[in-house]
Formats: C-alpha cells, structure tokens, sequence
DNA sequence: GATGAATGAGGTTTCATTCAT
DNA sequence: AATGAATGAAACCTCATTCAT
C-alpha cells in the first residue's frame, strides 16, 4: 500500500477534507488504475483493496469516473507549478545565468516530482488518450500556460545567443520531447539498478545544450 | 472506414487467408481499439461495425485479447523493418556518408511507416503497458533487436567521429525519444494544416547531430 | 412547495406533535410520492427536498412504508367525513328536501375537498393497487362506512320514490362512479382554463338524477 | 401462468416473431407488472418466473421501460379497435336503431375484451400516470380518435332525439366514466360470484339511457 | 463459415436502513 | 432531535463467450 501521507502532500489537498474511508478509496484506486488503466479497473477491487464497502465509493463520488478525474486533475495542476513563477523573467536574470543552469534546476525539480507521483504519472499518460475530460482539462489550463512560460524562457535565452534562431514551437517541441524521453527512460523502461541518474542527467543536459545552440 | 488494401500489403498479410467477414472485423476492431482503447472495447461494438454477428468474431478468434494479439503483433514485426538488413554494415559504409544522411532516410522512412500505420500505431502505444504478452514480445523481439542494430549504426559514426563518446544506450535513447517526440507532435498533437513538414524534419535532424556531436 | 398550513388542517393533526424537519419531510414526500409514485421514490430524494438529513427520515419513521402510511390513512378517514353524520336520518328528512338537493351538496363539498388536497388524493388512488395495509385500512374502515351510510341515503329517496328500485349497492355503484368520473376529469384530465365548472356540476347532477330515477 | 396463446391473439403480434423465451418473458412480466406495478417489479424477478437468464431480458429490451412499453403499447392500440370502423356513420344507420343496441353492443364487447386482457388493462391504468411515453401515445393516438369517432355518434343519437343537447365533451365523459366504473367494480372490485352479469349491465345501460336522454 | 439466441458472471450504481457522534 | 458516513443487498445492465442451427 502506498505510503498516504506522500499524497495529500504532493496534491497539497487538505487533508482534513476526506474521512479515512475516503483516503483508502483515493490511494487504492491510484495503485490499481496505475497497474490495470482505468477501464479494467472494477470498483469491486477498488472496494475490497481499500477495505470498505462498494457503496461506500459512490457516497464519495457519483460514477467511477468522478473518482478517477478527482485524481488526476490536481496532478495536472502541480505539474505545471514551477513554471508558475509570478515573474519569471526577473527569475532568469538573477537566477540562472546560463542555459545549462536553467534545464538542470528544470529537470532535477521535474524529476523529483515524477519521482513522488509515478503512480500519478502513469494514470496521466495513460488515460490523456481516452478521458475527453482530461484532454480539455489539459489543453486549456495545462498546454497553454506551459507554452506561454517557455515562449519567453526559449527567447531570453535565444536573446543571449545560447539557443538558435528557430520558431519557438520548435524549440519546445524538441525539448519536452528529450524531456520526457528522459523521465520515461528512468521510471518507466530501466531497472532502477542500472540506471546511472548523475551521469544520465548531465548527457540529456549536454544533449540539449549543444542540440540547440547555434 | 479505413481503406483496407494498406492494412494488409502493410502487414504483409497475405490478403487470401482472411474471409471477407474476418477482414471486416479487423478493420473494425483496429477503428475501435484506437480510438477508445482495447478493455473500454465491446466485441458486440466490434461485431456491429463489421456488419457480423457476434458470433463471428470467435470463430476466428479463441478471445477477445486473440483478437487484439493478431493484430498488433505482426505491426511490431515491421516496426524494425528497416534495421533487419541482413548486413547493415554494408549498407552503411556504402549508403549513407554522413550520420545526417542516415538520419534523414531512417525519419523519412519511418515517418512514412507511421503514417500508414497511424492507428495501429496508437493501439501499440496504448495497450503496451497493459498486455504483458505484448511486453514480453516486444523486449524479445523487438527491443532487442533494435538494440542490437543501433549500436552497431552508433558505433560506426562514433568510429567516423560523427557522434561523441557516450554509452551507446544513452545515444539510442535521446536518438529515440527525439524521434518519437517527432512523430507524436506530428500525428497526435499539432494540426497537420500547421505543420510544417518539411522543415521540420530538417530542424529534428539538426537538433540530432548537433546534440550528439563531438 | 406545498403551502403547507393547509396539510395540517386538513388532516386535522395536531401541528404541535411534529417538530419543523418532520413537517419538511412529510411536504417533500407527499409531493414527490404523487408524482413518481412510491415505489420509484427514493428516501434520499425526499431528504433533499426536504432540507433535511437522510437518517432524519429515520428517526421518525421506522421505515419508508411507515412514511407512507402515516401520510396517506388520515386522508382516508377525512374522506368519509361527511357521511360520519351522527344521525344522518334527521338530516336527511331537514336538509335536503331532494335528491337534487342532496348530491349537490354532497359533490360540491367532496369537490372542495379533493381540491384542496389533489396530491393526497392522488397517492391514496395510486397507492391502493399495490399496499396491502391501505387496502385492508379501506375495506374496512372506509368502504364499509361508506356502504352503510349510502344505503340508509339511498333507501331514504327510494322510499321517496326519487331513486328507482335498484339493489343500493348498483345505486351506490352508479353514483360512485359518475362522481370519481366527475372528479377525475375534473382534477386529472381536463385543464382547468377548458373546465367551466359551475355547468359540468350541474349537469353530472342532472343525469345522476336522471339516471336513476323511476 | 398465463395461457399464453391468449396474448399474441389479443395483441394480434405475429407469434412467429418472438423466441420461445421471448414470449416467456413478455408473460412472466405481465403477470408481475399486474400485481405489483412496474417500479417495484425487479428484472430478476421476471428473468425467474420466465426461467430464463437475466441477460436475456436485454438481449431482446435494452432496457426494463422499453420492456413494459412494448407489453402496454400494442393494449393500447387495441382498446379503440371497436372504433375504427371505417365508415361508423353507416353502421350507425344500419345496424343499431337505438341508442339502448348501440351501448350493449359496445358495452359486450368492451367487457369481453377487458376480461380477456385483464392484467394489460391493469398495467395500463396504473402506469398511465407514471409513463410520459405511454401518456404520450395515449393523447395522440388513442384519446384523440376516440373523441372524433364518439362525437359522431352522439351527435347521431342526438339528432335522432335520443340523447339530449348537451355538449359532446360532456357526453362522453358521462358515458366513460360509467362504463369504467362498470368495468371497475366487474373486474376489480366485486367478486365474481358475487356479480351478476346480465342484471348489472342491463341496469347499467338502462342508467346511462335515461340519465343521457331529453 | 456464419448466425444470433442464450448465458451467467460480473459491471456500475442505487437504496433503505443503521449507528456513532 | 439531527446528522451523514457507512453498509450490503439488490437493482439494472453489459459483456465475453458458447452452442444449436
């Protein structure tokens, strides 16, 4: 069983909110819709893995669906929060002087967080193809705030000669997608034994650096 | 309805071995597994569309996941195609002088692949964390093999001088999830009006040799 | 909602025996039971109509037939109220010099009676087919009285020689049934801008008159 | 159980379009929707009486209302049937010459029918006030023709003098409600040894002459 | 090979009722 | 008196699969 207080941290719900039932019901759907999808997920299991009875699932929420979107929406949320910076211009200037700085705060605080929510991660991924609800959730508050931030992340930097002259969409497309790469390779394919996470980190971090300087 | 000739000439299939009726229900299920996903999928949906009875389907296929099985398993196969050359060496010394010249006939190629593919494409994505059957063939046949080919294709352009000292795994993963990041942005997420095909690719390339360079 | 005032005093109970949740209760359901029926009627319906909290219901009513019954047996005994004339004899030779008279009376008060509690009346008429208790509480208590008392009235203008010589229970039969038919078109079937009243009394009063006299 | 070859003849569906479980089906819930209406009756239930699957209740209705709509509309049809004479003016002229044949005709066959369909004609009455859909079809279909065929034939009767000025809205609601009441008390209320069937309907039909007439 | 009726296990959801607070 | 979380039985319905034709 998941180690709950990780949770409602990460999701910084107020803890308060959910009766103990509740909490059970949250953290076994999180493993059983992680290992199986949602659509292969009976709320009988869900029931029995949180020791509770089934109706007591659907006092909490009206169709197992609610249940799931109740999950992984705030995720959503949090994953775009360290680009959520009031003034992140001024945080470029001060903060980070070269671009190699930037993506390595970047991906170390990215990985982090994956780290603590891969169950979360994967329920994202998987269902985003399938959950119109998630897709718009995503599209309107996630996608545009994200591309919004970068576009001025990608031309600071493109101002100070460290990132060459090329459409802004380009620019992000590529670095999400080594991104991304990135995490999916570390929680996802290789054993965690095998995995050399320093040594990673600064190839992928080299990788983008130079891929994208002039 | 998809035009069904690219199905079969593209899973080399030898179109004689199905029934019209079987043929039918192939095409249906990949319309409906890709669009909603292999367990939210009903066979009475799959029947209904194929203008077959229910029956029908399970005088073909023992189950539902057979079914499933069938159809996507000879899709791995070609997914490498292009690497089972039965002596890359050659083709390598003698066809592509420069690693950005392989890297354009490999994107070129399997972007074409993919885009004939699409939806069976998105199955496999889809249901591989799921099927465990597709997992094990996929490391097996697959990855494996794919594996094996690459590193030879690294090692000759490190041997050239073209691609940086790494740990050739690190190489085959940012080379592909820069490519899948390519062919997700193109078919999945940006419009295909707004694309710009072309450049694109030529930006991908650069980002690649430049990123893995010396 | 229902002005509520009326229910109690048309039920003549005592409005200090039930506390304000209670009254709530009781209005919710007797509107919501009249609409959909009992069966389809869940109890957490009537919670919320009510403003109340689902155990609520349960603290003053053992169960949701409980509910019911409570709601609809006053109704009953009120029904036949003004048949519960001590001496019905001596009102008859006083009041009402003809039959004429009588039924006039009779069904502009049952009218009035009805009108002010068309939902009641509906329940109780819905009701009937399917709960055993209000079946038994009506043969009876209701139906028996009713029969007992029509039949003094009925012998008293056959012997006047307004009613034909009839067995009182065909009277009783006819008239019964003139006068549901009365009501029912008149509250049930028949929008009440298209239904002139005063007219429709007068001349359902004249064909029963009609009808059975000699 | 029923005697089932009783329905399809009455219904005038053609048998051969039902399964054997089908028309199981259709007569276990017939008799179970008669006696405890249709909200309180469970799909289990029926699928019981039936001795067949539950599943197979909704292979053939997708759902328990279009289960019960399919019992009660064809019963609706049904009821006018008497009505639908195509040309009603000449088979006034001929066939009845009185007021009095015309309304024991119709009264005799409106009985015999009822007798045969007793359980629909239950079902109709009690979920008339529930079902939109069966509300619907009966204002529509059923109550609109009714009147246009009926005030043809009061109006007959009226020219002939043998049923006074009165409107026919009111005619033929003085005329149904005895019948029903008729019907009523013969089929639901009174036991059957109790009733006498010639006496009653002759003094019926003599109540509604006189109370109609000048 | 093809059908489609039938199945029964299991799916999601509803509901009357209980009980600790 | 009132709450509302919790229950578990049962409701309606879906589904993969079987089988006689």
């Amino acid at each position: 069983m998941l180690e709950q207080n990780q949770i409602w941290d990460q999701l910084s719900l107020d803890k308060e909110e959910f009766t103990p039932k509740q909490k059970k019901i949250i953290a076994a759907a999180i493993e059983i819709f992680a290992e199986k999808g949602y659509a292969a997920t009976s709320t009988s299991e869900i029931a029995k893995k949180a020791g509770v009875a089934e109706g007591t699932i659907f006092r909490h929420y009206k169709t197992k669906k609610e249940l799931l979107l109740s999950i992984v929406a705030p995720m959503m949320a949090k994953m775009i929060a360290p680009l959520v910076i009031k003034d992140i211009n001024r945080v470029l200037d001060k903060d980070y002087d070269t671009l190699e700085d930037f993506l390595r705060a970047m991906i170390k605080n990215r990985e982090a967080f994956v780290e603590k929510n891969i169950l979360l991660f994967r329920i994202l991924v998987q269902e985003l193809p399938f959950q119109k609800e998630l897709q718009e959730q995503f599209l309107e508050h996630i996608a545009a705030k994200i591309y919004i931030r970068m576009e001025k992340v990608v031309m600071h930097y493109q101002e100070k000669g460290e990132i060459m002259v090329m459409p802004s969409k380009t620019v992000i497309r590529l670095f999400l997608s080594t991104i991304f790469g990135h995490l999916i390779a570390r929680f996802f394919i290789v054993s965690s034994e095998e995995w050399e996470d320093e040594e990673e980190m600064e190839r992928t971090i080299q990788f983008l650096v130079k891929g994208l300087s002039e």
